[in-house]
DNA sequence: GGCGTACATGAAAATATGTTCATGTATAAG
DNA sequence: CTTATACATGAACATATTTTCATGTACGCC
């Protein structure tokens, strides 16, 4: 009983907090599972997969790209998104893994 | 451009959300560490390590077991707690393994 | 039955997230 | 330089989550 301790670091687990809640998320998680598909896509693209207002889509896109999950360039009028991590994509396979859901 | 979809079905979706918001916190994510190094463990056990307030950890708990994440078996005084499913420690484990992160 | 230990619960307060709506900016085309 | 398209941003609001604090319940022991 004595040595048991937390053996992921703190600012780690701060870390994967957040990065799990920035995928905790449907509109999210889908556009996780399209960037899997796709390799990169407009923000118009996801939009016309994923029937959600332009502008609310662009919130949670700026929002993952903050936490890092993907990353963007512009190419003329359009920008491409793309996930910064195959990793995260992992994630999702994990719980889709578990049994008990 | 044509067959672009989200192939994982919307019940799944919000299921997997639904996990991942129950795991993306810095203390239950520990609580999932340290299950995974002990296999039970009791309330009071928990709270040693992690140094929280108790009635804290007993809602993180409670929050957990209600998604399915922890399961209990009470013996005497004492309740334990448990990982319904391993798969869920790959999520952690993902998360190391991002190398962006 | 009374007491202490181990844990749960509920309401309130604090904080964070998600959504909408209106507006702003970049770029290309004319 | 105007206009349309593609996307971003900010403020306001709605909703959800986290935390605290006070109290409640289950169990073992005396």
């Amino acid at each position: 009983m004595s040595t048991l301790k937390v053996r992921v670091e703190q600012k780690k687990l701060e870390r994967a907090a957040y990065v799990l809640k920035c995928v905790a998320h449907p509109v999210r998680i889908s556009i996780i599972d399209l960037l899997e598909q796709r390799e990169r896509l407009t923000v118009s693209q996801l939009q016309e997969v994923l029937q959600v207002e332009q502008s609310l889509l662009s919130h949670h896109l700026t929002n993952m790209r903050d936490k890092g999950v993907v990353d963007t360039q512009r190419q003329g009028k359009h920008v491409y998104y793309s996930l910064t991590d195959s990793a995260i994509t992992n994630i999702i396979s994990c719980i889709n893994g578990c049994k008990n859901f």
